[in-house]
DNA sequence: AAGAAAACCCCTGTTTTCCGGGATTTTTTT
DNA sequence: AAAAAAATCCCGGAAAACAGGGGTTTTCTT
């Protein structure tokens, strides 16, 4: 019996899951959650599950923040990342970062089911569009999400409500050298060259 | 007997939504599409629905435009939107072209049955949320989401590729004024005073 | 306690965008 | 066929962002 957990916000969502997953009878929905926070709480408290489900855009944290913490404590657990997003990057930065799956949302139902066995047998499992997606960037260059600092995110945050340089030294009271520097060091992480692709990336890949 | 078409293109959403609208004996689903050339399609030749429920990103056409359209054409048809989205100007641009209803994904299942009997009271449904969402932009000001040209998102991509007025200019063979003049018009429609913002709104509401 | 990373600060010159006016010619839509 | 909307082009001055160097002090992490 495989047991499994779902984390994901959207309980029809979850409706849908644990329907498609009622019919394979090998696996047994343990339990489901709605956020990061409650995932971590249940795990120190209950039973262990062998894979969990995880979508990536959670309410509270992100999911790849959230694969990295569970996986550094509890390294058996499988996780599959189920998303609506096929960017590169954000693929890339679930795997990197622990995940033995990636299943968009828009795929079929046996696509999961199919997913957890094979990450039960101690494989990767990637849908169809997600290897799509992966294939057509070449392996090299594949770019994983910037880390970014809190500091850099505000300014990026302040940056997107349309604030000049000025204004965003004046509001976080330090100088706009410093804030200019930021605007250098987002651009680097990103690989850009003006605050504007900044901004689309940094939309893309949830940040904001 | 209420007869509904479901318009998602995750079928694991599709999946659950079915099966929360099977415990209302009175709801009847007679069926679901993936995308909005499939509904006007099955509109033309099968038989109607009372209610529509309709993902607002869809992967040919924004729900907006297809919820125009379909109403347009059957305007006794109801239509309620469904969207992870809870930003004013979506949800006020669904309603302006004609929807009766606006759930957020998060929605617990009664909330869509609600929705469901509500707008086949002739009454408008918004879940607690959405409410929410719109109460705390004040009334007179809510903006819809301004409506760009082909050539201006033309442009507002290539911006966000990072690109300058002039790389834009010599990429699709105009004067660099031009390019000027849209990207003014792109800061006006969106009523901000630097492309930033506007890449970042455009983003926020899928336009990219 | 060291070392690394983050956050902070400073400068100058160049490029690009923004703002404020214009105007003409194609397309659509009615 | 007329009217409206979109797309095109033009200018000059002001404001902001970018590029590319420099450096110090906190704050994490090991």
């Amino acid at each position: 019996m495989i047991k499994v957990i779902v984390v994901e916000d959207h309980p029809i969502m979850v409706e849908g899951l644990k329907n498609i997953l009622r019919t394979d009878l090998t696996i047994n929905v343990i339990g489901d959650y709605g956020n990061g926070k409650s995932v971590l709480q249940a795990l120190e408290e209950k039973d262990h599950p062998d894979v969990i489900l995880m979508d990536v855009n959670l309410p509270d944290v992100s999911g790849i923040n959230l694969t990295t913490e569970i996986k550094k404590k509890y390294e058996d657990i499988k996780i599959i990342a189920l998303s609506v997003h096929d960017e590169q990057p954000v693929i890339h930065s679930m795997l990197q970062n622990g995940a033995s799956g990636y299943v968009l949302k828009n795929a079929l139902g046996n696509e999961i089911i199919k997913a957890i066995n094979t990450v039960m047998d101690g494989e990767e499992y990637l849908c169809t569009s997600t290897r799509e997606a992966l294939k057509s960037a070449d392996q090299d260059l594949l770019k994983a999400i910037p880390r970014i600092t809190r500091r850099e995110k505000e300014i990026l945050q302040l940056i997107g409500k349309g604030l000049t340089t000025i204004q965003i030294a004046e509001q976080l009271f330090i100088s706009t050298h410093t804030v200019e520097s930021h605007r250098k060091n987002l651009m680097e992480k990103f690989g850009v060259n003006n605050t504007t692709s900044v901004v689309k990336l940094a939309a893309e890949y949830k940040l904001l």
